[in-house]
DNA sequence: CACAATTATATTGCACACAATTTGATGTCA
DNA sequence: TGACATCAAATTGTGTGCAATATAATTGTG
């Protein structure tokens, strides 16, 4: 009586499941390693891109990460009130807002350079691969926005 | 003054971000495949295991999902309302509930046979190398969570 | 300079995810 | 059989994502 699905239509088959179910295992295997600091995984994207250049408005932050500002605004926030960052209106266009690592946020980046090493072992791939597996999926990503 | 990151701590280098960012993109993807039915992405997926084997526990979903009740249990209840399954005790044993799809809902398996191919081509790759990235991908979702 | 578009962010409402706890049913063993 | 561990779901609380709408500041145009 299993009626049993086409190929085509079964889980895990489907390239999208994978990458639905790797980008969980992603976050969950980040978690061990933010949680000691207060970060979630999605705060994590965010400081990487404030750790490289400091003061950028809500959309700098959202164009990277494919993020608005119903998103944002709100996480953002969060990280404000958990001493990460400070949001500022800029002087000069008060539509702006500003985000700014406090000297917290700033100190975190130290804390955060073992972790990309830590998950490359985790992942169980080596360098090569992985740029490899990075290439084709972020162009996956772009061919499918694009259309 | 752009003070510059390690590459190992840029945004666009970590492979993290670029399966997140996929993730997110095939499922605005699918959501123009979907929405016409009234199904969002991971009630998709619930579909794709229920046309496989009806009747599964709320378990037997979440274990191949990597989804807990918690996840999953609001979302049945949203699938039950919108008349795409029914949710009912296990007459043996009533600790499980067993999730039934409904005629409307076995009838939604046909609308569905055409999105695969869709998704392909959106994706701009062919099936060779779908079934690698696939493949990759599961493995370094495997490796991720057995750490 | 008035004033209608545009821009940048914020707000609201809904749908996941997931940790932690609770509830109810089943199994076990003294 | 009656206390107790176990098990399956459900509940609660917090944190994303995202569509749609609102608000306020700026820009462009006559």
């Amino acid at each position: 009586m299993p009626d049993t699905s086409p190929p085509e239509l079964k889980l895990e088959t489907q390239l999208c499941f994978s990458v639905y179910s790797a980008a969980h295992a992603f976050a969950q295997a980040y978690k061990q390693h933010l949680e000691p600091m207060g970060l979630t995984y999605p705060q994590y994207l965010v400081m990487l891109l404030l750790w490289d250049q400091d003061g950028r408005s809500v959309n700098a932050l959202g164009q990277p990460l494919h993020l608005d500002s119903g998103t944002l605004t709100p996480l953002l926030k969060r990280m404000e009130k958990a001493g990460f960052v400070t949001r500022q209106r800029d002087a000069h266009d008060e539509r702006i807002t500003r985000i700014y690592l406090t000297p917290h946020g700033k100190s975190l980046q130290d804390k955060a350079r073992a972790i990309p090493e830590a998950l490359l072992c985790a992942s169980g791939l080596n360098l090569d691969s992985l740029f490899d597996l990075r290439d084709q999926l972020t162009e996956v990503g772009r061919s499918l926005r694009e259309k």
